[in-house]
DNA sequence: TTTAGATGGTTACAAATGAAACCAGTTTGG
DNA sequence: CCAAACTGGTTTCATTTGTAACCATCTAAA
């Protein structure tokens, strides 16, 4: 009888280190300001690009619009970003992070680098390459955007 | 001023790539028999070791005990598993696939086994290489139960 | 014993999510 | 022009999830 060893079985072991990765980095956006992961992708995104639209935020960090919708409406909520209409087309808001919103951002980068830091603190040369390209093999051959 | 690159860090590109790993992968589960990913890890916990407590299934399949015990409900309601109180501890259940669950089991794992292999098909063999290696790597340094 | 604390598992409640319907506004083809 | 199709974004609803509280049972220490 054929059996799957769950353990050593790839969609299972990727999924289970991203959680595990994503729960422990959660706290640096969570617990110190209680933002959502789309929250947290919206503020990256804004933060690194200035200026983006819904649609553009949701190609870049892979979310849903209606995960995008809801994190803008919080975000703008705080204050953290502001909205303003299109001035051809008035569907689309340009989105732009306020001074509290950019305050945040920017308290927060170095955070998140240091946890990238620390996650890889502990492999060789060799490991990280390994990953680096194990996972650009990866995503050239399944993730949309990058086929 | 200092910007983080999303596409570029680890946590992010992590779980989108097992996001959309798993995403894919779920419609061996999903569309053929309707299940959740709880449920399916249940049933693949149960197919790979034959009989399981909830809470030896939670710490194999890196499930939280109330996505077990909800897992184990449906499961149940569906026949596909029955539960055995335990003769000494009668806190802990024993729980067994039935016919029908194992049938179920039979007939997904080579679904799941040609997935695997598709989704390394394009790569050469030193990126699969890479690939294994690399998770490895991340696993030991961050996966409780594999520190 | 008795009792305080652990442990296996379930439940209640609030929050997050996804799918689909929806509402502008915009483009396209007749 | 004008309707059909499309696009940016929001809302609704059902499902899934996480946290915490909760039973019941078991263990250990006084």
């Amino acid at each position: 009888m054929e059996i799957l060893e769950l353990e050593t079985f790839l969609p299972y072991r990727l999924y289970r280190l991203a959680d595990a990765v994503s729960r422990e980095f959660s706290r640096i956006y969570k617990d110190r300001h209680g933002l959502t992961r789309p929250e947290w992708r919206t503020l990256a995104g804004l933060g690194q690009h200035g200026t983006m639209t819904a649609t553009a935020l949701g190609e870049q960090s892979a979310m849903h619009k209606t995960k995008v919708s809801r994190a803008v409406a919080e975000l703008e909520r705080r204050r953290w970003l502001t909205r303003k209409p299109d001035e051809k087309d008035r569907r689309i808001e340009h989105l732009t992070l306020t001074g509290t919103g950019l305050a945040a951002y920017r308290e927060m980068v170095p955070l998140t680098k240091a946890f990238e830091r620390d996650l890889l603190a502990g492999l060789s040369a060799e490991e990280r390459t390994a990953i680096a390209s194990g996972l650009a093999a990866l995503e050239t051959s399944l993730v949309p955007s990058k086929g």
